[in-house]
Order: structure tokens, then sequence, then C-alpha cells
DNA sequence: TCTGGGGTCCTAGGACCC
DNA sequence: TCTGGGGTCCTAGGACCC
């Protein structure tokens, strides 16, 4: 048995724990420079609001109904996040975060001990609350897939109160029938359109197809959800967890930047999180994607992007910023307004198997790196960082309305007035 | 006045080679 | 005279997720 547990609209209800004068209120929290809308918590999500719209294009409407915007607080969130995983990792031995909100139980093993899900389920719920003031969906399923459909049901359907389980035929019908094509994990967008000229409109429509057919019509992923939505296991606990096969660092600027050493600088940046990412997974990378681009919305869009081959895999921050010095010239060109950078490493290996080059040395040192990640583990993230990196800034990210850092900053700490 | 997220994986189609 | 296959690698862009 799988379970996924996730918070409900995670950065709107991140948002309301500290500050409960907006708890009962309609919050929507946007994305980097307040771009556009990433989380719309229940109340809010009654008036309509569309998730990922451009700000500006809802300001008004917004404002008319008097709805509760908040900036990104990603310092905040993730805060959060490492305590509500804390406090589910309680409930089984075999976690795995899948992303900021979203983690995979797996009972595989021990679940002879559990008689009854449904207050499994709710125990977890009832802690997770208590503990953090951070509401979850928790839905149990045979399958990843299903948990996922079960976690869906949990949160969206009526007669559900946050958990939801799929233990019988009857169960699984019954939640996958509600369920529209569209919010089937990993159906997006234009799949159900397709789909729904085929008259398959519900996730129960979808998994009373031919599995081989789905492979002929559209891929083999989509076969593996019809198989999956049936109860066949073709996500293995490996598959859900397995290792990144690229990473990547990108960010648009609150300000277009036109000036070199600033891009410059953001690039190196991105590229010391790519670094930090790739040890993170033991991994290092042959290629590394480095581009930079103005905005595609207005005239004259200008992109470029490099893929630098080192000559050993490596996943050192140095290495990284000399190739990023290396290569900027041909990728900076004067009066362009960037608006976007970023790097990526690509054609991940294991640094279990590093191949080193017997004819050019390389100052890769893993040690060095070791030691920085550990101090920065121990001090917070930034305590160390390379001398190119050096900038106060958040790229003059725009967040207008940003939350405080309630549990990462002293002065930030919330006062209780009596 | 102007404003438009971030990350990962997959795939179709082109270039090149034999 | 004209036509013709199959494999690998690369890349941009699409699809999907949150």
């Amino acid at each position: 048995m799988y379970a996924l547990v996730d918070a409900v609209a995670f950065y709107a209800s991140a948002e309301k724990v500290f500050d409960p004068s907006i708890r009962r209120k309609p919050v929507v929290v946007l994305t980097n420079n307040d771009g556009c809308i990433c989380a719309v918590c229940p109340i809010a999500r009654k008036l309509a609001i569309p998730k990922f719209q451009p700000y500006f294009q809802v300001k008004q409407y917004l404002f008319d109904h008097q709805v509760v915007i908040r900036s990104s607080n990603y310092e905040l969130y993730a805060d959060l996040s490492e305590r509500m995983m804390n406090v589910i990792g309680r409930f089984c031995d075999n976690q795995h975060i899948y992303s900021i909100d979203e983690s995979f139980l797996n009972f595989n093993g021990f679940n002879p001990l559990i008689t009854d899900w449904y207050r499994y389920g709710h125990t977890i719920r009832r802690t997770v609350w208590r503990e953090t003031k951070l509401p979850v969906g928790v839905g149990f399923g045979p399958t990843a897939t299903l948990a996922k459909a079960a976690n869906h049901a949990a949160k969206k359907l009526p007669g559900f109160d946050g958990v939801a389980v799929i233990d019988s035929e009857s169960s699984r019908v019954n939640i996958l029938r509600a369920m529209d094509i569209q919010d089937v994990w990993g159906v997006g967008k234009r799949l159900a359109k397709k789909l729904k000229l085929m008259n398959i409109n519900t996730a129960l429509d979808l998994a009373q197809q031919d599995p081989r057919k789905m492979k002929r019509l559209f891929s083999v992923v989509l076969e593996r959800t019809v198989n999956e939505l049936c109860g066949k296991r073709c996500l293995s606990w490996d598959d859900v967890r397995q290792d990144k096969k690229e990473i990547f660092s990108t960010r648009s600027f609150g300000e277009r930047v036109t000036d070199p050493i600033t891009l410059k600088t953001a690039l190196i940046n991105h590229s010391a999180i790519v670094a930090r990412k790739l040890r993170a997974q033991g991994s290092l990378t042959q290629r590394l994607l480095i581009f930079v681009a103005s905005s595609p919305h207005q005239q004259g869009y200008y992109k470029k992007s490099y893929i630098y081959e080192f000559n050993i895999a490596t996943a050192d921050s140095r290495v990284f910023a000399n190739a990023i010095s290396e290569v900027f010239e041909q990728l900076y060109k004067p009066n362009v307004l960037f608006y976007k950078c970023g790097v990526g490493a690509l054609e991940l290996t294991s640094h279990m198997f590093q191949q080193p080059d017997l004819f050019q040395a390389s100052i890769d040192n893993p040690k060095l790196m070791q030691c920085l990640d550990k101090i920065n583990a121990r001090f917070g993230i930034g305590t160390l960082a390379i001398a190119s990196e050096t900038s106060s800034a958040d790229w003059h990210m725009k967040r207008e309305y940003l939350s405080p850092h309630y549990t990462t900053r002293w002065y930030n700490l919330p006062k209780i007035h009596c």
C-alpha cells in the first residue's frame, strides 16, 4: 500500500500559519517577481481564481473581492515543509519527499500492522495539523497513481474529509468515476483534450482502455498510467524516487538587466545551486547548459545558450564558475534587456564512477566541496560561497507582498500582543 | 508605464555518417 | 538518369507537474 500526503494549497496555507488574521479570508500567493498566481486557498478557490494566470491580468478582480495577496516566501515555505515532512515521516519508515509539499509513503512490508487505513489517514492529518497548523490531504492506494487519485478525491470530492482509501474494487471504481480525466496524474491539458474527443472523460473511462492501444495511439507513459489505474504496479518505489536526469536553476529578473557583471554573477549563482543539488544526489555532470534571454513577450527576442563540455564529469562549483567566465562573452550582447537566465546540468553520471583525464589536470576537488556543503548545511546556505557569486541581491526580485520570515530570522519572530 | 514562474522529462525532426 | 536505408546524435520545443 502507498500513501500520498500533501498540503492543501501549501503556500497559501503556510501564509496562514503565523497570521491568524487571514485564516478566514481568501488568500493567493504569487510566483517569483509577483508574476503569476501559484497558490489559491480553498476560500479563494470559490471565487474561481485561475492558477498560473499573470497577476496583472486579475489584479482588479482580486482587489474587488478583497483577496489577500502574498509574494512567494520560499524561506518560510521551505522551513515549514521540513517540519511537516518530519511529522509525516513518523508514520512510515519509508518516506519519499516528492516535492515541497508532497510525500509518498510506502507501507509495503508492514501492512498487516495497520487494519484501518482510513483511521490511520486521519491520525496523520490530525497530527500534522496539531503540530504545524498545516492542513493536509491523505490518499491511499495500491499503486502510486491510485494513491495520487485517492489524494485528489480526499481533497476535492464531496463526502471525503481529507482522507480517501482505495483498497477494494468498489472504492477504486467510485473514486475514478468521479474524477475528471484531466485530473489524472500524467494527463495534462493536451492529452485530456484528445482523450475527450474519444469519449474518454473520466479516470474510470481511461482505466477501462486497452493499455496496448493507448501505447500505440499515445505513448508508453499513458500505457503505464492505464495499468497503474487498474492496480497493476508499473511505477516501482525505485522509479518514484529515481535520481534526476537533469538539474536546472533558472530565474527571471525583477527588473531587466543590461549590465554584464550582474548577468554573469547571476549565472554563477545558478551554477552554484545546480552544483549543490548535483552533489546532494551524488551526481556529476558532463555538460553544462548556460543560457540567457530577453523577454519572449517583447520585440526582438534574444536567446542564446552554450553547452559547455567538461573533460571529466564534475560537480565542483569552482569548475562551473570558470566555465561560465570562459564562455560568457559569447552569450552577452550589449543593449539587450535581459529578462531571464539559467544553468542546467545535462547527462548526469554517478560520482562513484568518475573517469579522470590522463593528460589534463583538473581543479575538481570533491573533498573541498564536501567541506563547503557541510559548513553550509550547519550554518545556512550561502555562509560559504565562491567569490564570484558574491552579491547581496535577490536580483532585485519583485516581491511587493512579502510576509516575514517568521521561523528563520530572529527579527521576524512573531509577536503576540496581550 | 509596465507587468507574463520554475523544474523535469520526452520526442520529433534535422544533421550527419556509412 | 534517377532514386534509395538505417543508425546515432543533437536540439528546440512541447508536455506535464506543482
